[in-house]
DNA sequence: ACACAATAGTTAAGCTACTTTACTATCCTC
DNA sequence: GAGGATAGTAAAGTAGCTTAACTATTGTGT
């Protein structure tokens, strides 16, 4: 019994330090060549607004859970350093559709050139390993994402 | 070969979903009355100090990776607030020794009793697994966490 | 022993990415 | 067409960093 416990803390430890790592890689600007350098969260937006196309302020508000305002002001640095589009809505004169620029596209390649990559280096690492052993990772991974799932949220209530 | 490559892919985007969902987590500040709350940098901050005796600004400010200026006026502030002391080093006329006061080590004590409840939660979550399975799984998270400190180096030198 | 370099810490000014508050403009509904 | 909801913006403030310039100690080489 004992030895279990002390095995799965230590399994636990390893994968915080994982997310540790993972976040700190997150957390590095993204070199898009010599001349060009944006911040992560520069990344991120350029990011969302070429995935989810036709999107608004409010909208890109709401997925990365900032205000309108800090969405307002993200957008409008982008735009001016020439990224991103704001185009009036066909559908709505209070909206704006936002898509990328030539520029902005670049970035986005290069961003997902980058996890491309590590994902690459990742899959090579794995590849050596039965499929019945990734399957019992997944499945635990599930698990420990549902309890971290559940860790956020009673979080959240605690702060109220 | 095609199956085992996508299960691979699943997988770690399964990781990265706990990495960012963990990161999340942290970034929540810690509540410990109805009258006190702190930031998760402060709360660190007074973790690493309660942790390592007698540690200095510069000790502090390396291992957070941040600057002595930084690291400096985050010691000021918890200073001010009344979760530190800087005391004079025994050994020195220019260093300070570090400790935490009575209110420091209660923040302390409520940010292990959170993390300390994460930790219980996911426990009971991986006991139901055998511990050949656990073996598996920390074998597999020890092959990512080495191929994420390369990915961050490598990301690194790209940035530079 | 004394100059000079290294080390510990601080301060000021500036930056990024937020927040709150207050506002305008548009749209929807009854 | 009045009134409320929605989209976006602007101003001011905050946290947590940075760089640069500084003071005050301590250690070292000759």
């Amino acid at each position: 019994m004992e030895t279990k416990e002390e095995l799965i803390k230590a399994t636990i430890r390893d994968l915080l330090r994982i997310a540790k790592t993972y976040s700190r890689i997150e957390q590095l600007p993204i070199v898009v060549d010599e001349q060009l350098q944006v911040s992560t969260k520069e990344a991120h937006t350029i990011q969302a607004i070429g995935e989810y196309k036709q999107i608004n302020i409010t909208q890109v508000a709401s997925h990365f859970g900032i205000t309108k305002s800090a969405a307002s002001q993200m957008v409008a640095k982008l735009t001016q350093k020439g990224f991103l589009l704001k185009k009036q809505s066909s559908h709505s004169n209070k909206e704006f559709e936002l898509s990328l620029t030539s520029l902005g596209k670049k970035v986005l390649m290069t961003h997902e050139r980058l996890h491309g990559n590590d994902m690459t280096n990742l899959i090579e690492r794995l590849s050596s390993f039965s499929i019945s052993e990734i399957t019992t990772l997944s499945v635990l991974l599930d698990e420990l994402d549902t309890a971290m799932a559940e860790c956020l949220l009673q979080r959240k209530k605690d702060s109220i």
